[in-house]
DNA sequence: GTGGTCTAGACCACC
DNA sequence: GTGGTCTAGACCACG
């Protein structure tokens, strides 16, 4: 299976939180299914163009989640995640980043007005490109 | 004078650029004035509970971006900003900050409608929360 | 015959080691008598899901230890176990379980009355739970 | 600040784990206070005569158990435990082990009065070994 | 000085 | 083939 992971070499974010960031996304919001065989940590590095051990590190990190399931000498599985506890996670991850840059918005003293007219224009641009991206 | 700096202790970043961060927004946003002379190195520090190094990063970095200026012997002062470079450093902000969210969003195929509105409950929260607090 | 196995997927324990460790104990214990004719490697390792490679690891660790004892083109069989030696083996069993579970206890300060407290409960919970499954 | 730890060379359980497992049952069972600043990670391998990364392992994990608070530049130090965290923490870790301890008597068929009397003289044995070891 | 990241490479255990 | 552990060593960012 291909995954689909972006990679932006001259991000000051570390490697292994850009994938690992992604790769949780994924598997929340459904776009990979429970009980998917992910790729080897030898394969996904390669493919990745990074260490093996920085592939095995945001396996690691996601089991310790409960995210992912791993069987020595059996590979890498998606271990379940409820329908609810999705939904859940998807709004609080969206809760959580609107806040932070609504805050933003009070710290510079923007107004309500002003912070909403951008959001509306942001939106607008993006979902738009979305659409003509899968058309 | 008494400079507004929130640290939070348990975030993971760095010192340096909390400080930064809020030390920029309230000057651009004009709530410290132009010729305000800050606190020294050492008595910031103090209040601030943490290393000198720190602060000095903190003046130098901001020197550097033509916020602040320093007089040797004297201390260190708010720069001027003109109204421009206020406006658009404000607007500036907050679209890079509202674009992060509306991207994260995104990748957990969040739909239009529904960041929309979760975008205008936490506006509302937020700006009344304001409003009550001034009153 | 039905072998009597439970796999714990999740745990991080190797299935060859879940399954010897049950095997064993059942030997041992006297619950597969001695002569029986296990089932075929394959056999067994449909049964349990599992690869046929982990089910001869088994075989031929248990027959390492004595316990078994293959022969060709016929089949495995569980080998004699001396009553001494059962006995024996019941008490070191038995013995190493509940020492770690001690050294644990010493390990976080927990009194003697506390922990003798915890082992009545949970002995008195396991065996009665056991008496009413027969009943 | 000196940490007791013993490192068994000859297990086969994983260096790191051996030392998470006595660190966390340090720091839980209230053995090394809150706020304690442990030793820095190449000082801690210097005296555990293992890697450095073993220990950042360490560190690393019980941060993501909460267990430690670590900030870049100063160190790394031991999170605040609430006492009912602590307490039940600790009963929860022995109730563990017991019950595991008293499913292997149950495996291999050790009668209620025989596992209560082995019980009996192990902890009679361990606990009296400590108060020698202490007076 | 501190921790944070990433690397290459080795050896083991499991299936 | 798979993942699991451990190593040495480099380089960067933070205080």
């Amino acid at each position: 299976m291909r995954i689909p992971i972006q990679i932006n070499e001259h991000s000051a974010e570390p490697l292994y939180h850009q994938i690992e960031t992604q790769l949780r996304s994924l598997i929340i919001s459904g776009q990979i299914e429970e009980g998917t065989l992910l790729p080897s940590i030898r394969e996904f590095a390669g493919s990745l163009n990074c260490s093996v051990i920085t592939v095995r590190r945001v396996y690691q990190d996601l089991e310790g989640e409960g995210l992912l399931r791993t069987r020595q000498g059996t590979g890498t599985f998606v271990a379940g995640v409820g329908d609810q506890t999705r939904e859940k996670f998807k709004r609080e991850t969206v809760v959580e980043a609107l806040e932070a840059a609504v805050e933003t918005g009070l710290s510079v003293h923007c107004s309500e007005e002003e912070i909403t007219s951008i959001f509306k224009g942001i939106v607008k641009h993006k979902y738009h490109q979305l659409k003509d991206g899968e058309a």
